[in-house]
DNA sequence: TATTGTTATACTCTATAACTATA
DNA sequence: TATAGTTATAGAGTATAACAATA
């Protein structure tokens, strides 16, 4: 019974609950002006944060969801707009999936939001405790992937 | 631009993105020997957490779901003996959801699989790293709920 | 009649299976 | 014929609306 190990974990549960939520997705949509769902943004903004056109297979691995899941999503976006499809340099039969004006500024509304809300909430924080933050978080996320993918047992 | 608040973004993500898929809620309930859905994890550990009965309105309220929602996989666990109601002691017209001997036993096997991965993934920390975390990951569990709930504008 | 919970329904999210196309 | 992607389908997860029951 490790009383740091429970704390961290309800905290993750009580983060997960908070942001995770259809309500809160609504919140998010409405004040980054746009009309997504929540594989949508997941898409936008993931191929915002990797700065190029991706392949549906690399973005359906890297949110480690099924690619007819990211088919379906992106030729909606693509029909509306937001994606299109250009051809891969590396290989002649492939496509990726770019960001159009239109999606890019899309993906920056909503990564605009969340970062509004984590920025919020570290407001009141001290410089200190903001970097200890991002260096433990990031670290936790490494480790977690490493564990749960690679388990021992 | 703040590179502390975009690296605990992104962390967060790839946390969720790692933790928060069927593929890994398989792992979880194998590993702990249970048949239940994501849902009836959540329930029966929160039930768990909270240490006695409570009734539905008040595990929706937690969990952040509709109640319809909580009432479908209550009634499926009461029937299956994880669960049962008992009068409320404060509304005679009230019940409580109460944890069964057996659902106690699932609810806590499912706990320890994900403190196990969680310890697993800090299994290397210093102690003082894994009390940071555990007061800065609190702390903003506590701050995040505020900013998405009370929305500043 | 206000509160709480339930039944009925529908929509969103994601997976599996079967198929297609291209090198 | 191996790889990448798509179409079709089904199941899990969650919300809304309408209703029932009880103080």
């Amino acid at each position: 019974m490790d009383p740091d190990l429970t704390t961290i974990l309800a905290a993750y549960r009580r983060l997960v609950t908070t942001l995770n939520r259809a309500k809160t997705h609504a919140q998010l949509t409405e004040a980054a002006g746009v009309r997504l769902d929540r594989p949508d943004v997941q898409i936008l903004v993931h191929l915002l944060d990797e700065g190029g056109p991706r392949r549906i297979g690399a973005i359906a691995e890297a949110l480690r969801v099924e690619s007819p899941h990211v088919t379906r999503h992106v030729s909606a976006l693509e029909r509306r707009g937001l994606l299109e499809r250009v051809r891969d340099p590396d290989d002649g039969r492939a496509w990726r999936i770019a960001l159009t004006q239109h999606g890019a500024e899309a993906a920056d509304s909503c990564r605009r939001i969340s970062l509004k809300w984590f920025g919020g909430a570290l407001a009141d924080w001290s410089d200190h405790d903001r970097a200890e933050l991002a260096r433990l978080l990031d670290r936790l996320a490494d480790d977690i992937q490493d564990e749960v993918h690679i388990p021992s047992g």
